[in-house]
DNA sequence: TCCTTATTGAAAAATATTATCAATAAGGAA
DNA sequence: TTCCTTATTGATAATATTTTTCAATAAGGA
């Protein structure tokens, strides 16, 4: 479901700004902050403020449209989400982030764990890292 | 290998303010942020400057003796690490965060992901999320 | 005890996030 | 289309967080 289809089915309205920090996470790769989605609308002449920026993010994660992908050093960004259960796996070179499903890969690893703990697991996160097929290549010329 | 022993062989001095955020981050049972625990040094009487707390706790990282933890909103913060590869588990209540080991459960999803998507995974970040045996028994005495 | 210098922490600067509120525009009704 | 109502915007200010600077300090070897 798309986010018009989201906002009106919760009675909010379908307005510039919330499109343009829509757009740009749709045209985007990687990971985003609120500040460099800022200076994207920018770029594109689309003036939005910063703080409309914050409550947009704020909005498209409570829809599940977004997702936060957290870096190796740095902190998160936002990232376009599909609907459904996956993760992310990021380019340490080029940050580039694409999603993929899970699967039960997990499941006996959750049923150990909860095992061995005793905790009643609810969630999980999880994140690879690694090198895109492009980066791979841009290596190679410089052996 | 503990705190003392990093510093000497890395040429780098045992001072107080790293002995207090340590000893804090050792005291500890939930991920803190600089914040907290620069206030927990007010607490105990220790002073040391917030300024300290940022840099002991990237230096702590350097030497893996921490790591962060994300939470499933706020941000992460930093919990005692012990030596070799392990996750985190992190109760919704209390916040605990506790260790475990990943075993090899892992390089089954790792393997069809390298496949399916060209990409040359190096390194993965997993986290669990859920209820600990503690504050089960609490949800049960509200029932 | 003395010296050298890595380290500290107060203060300021730079960033990042959140709160306020009058002006605006989204979108349903007429 | 035009008119209303009000959700939403964004400039600004207020907070909070992180980094930089630099003179004073203390760690630890000689
Ligand atoms: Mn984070
Ligand atoms: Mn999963
Ligand atoms: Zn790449
Ligand atoms: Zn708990």
């Amino acid at each position: 479901m798309n986010l018009q289809k989201k906002l009106n089915q919760a009675g909010l309205r379908h307005t510039h700004a919330r499109q343009v920090v829509m757009s740009i996470l749709e045209e985007a790769t990687i990971p985003l902050s609120p500040q460099s989605i800022y200076q994207r609308s920018l770029e594109k002449n689309e003036d939005i403020g910063l703080v409309s920026v914050y409550r947009t993010l704020e909005l498209l994660d409570e829809f599940s449209l977004i997702r936060r992908v957290h870096g190796r050093e740095d902190c998160h960004g936002y990232v376009l989400a599909s609907p459904g259960h996956h993760h992310h796996l990021v380019c340490r070179e080029c940050e580039k982030a694409v999603e993929f499903t899970g699967g039960d890969d997990l499941s006996g690893l959750l049923n150990r764990i909860q095992q061995e703990t005793g905790f009643e697991v609810e969630g999980h996160l999880l994140q690879l890292f690694g090198l895109c097929p492009e980066c791979q290549k841009g290596k190679e010329n410089h052996a």
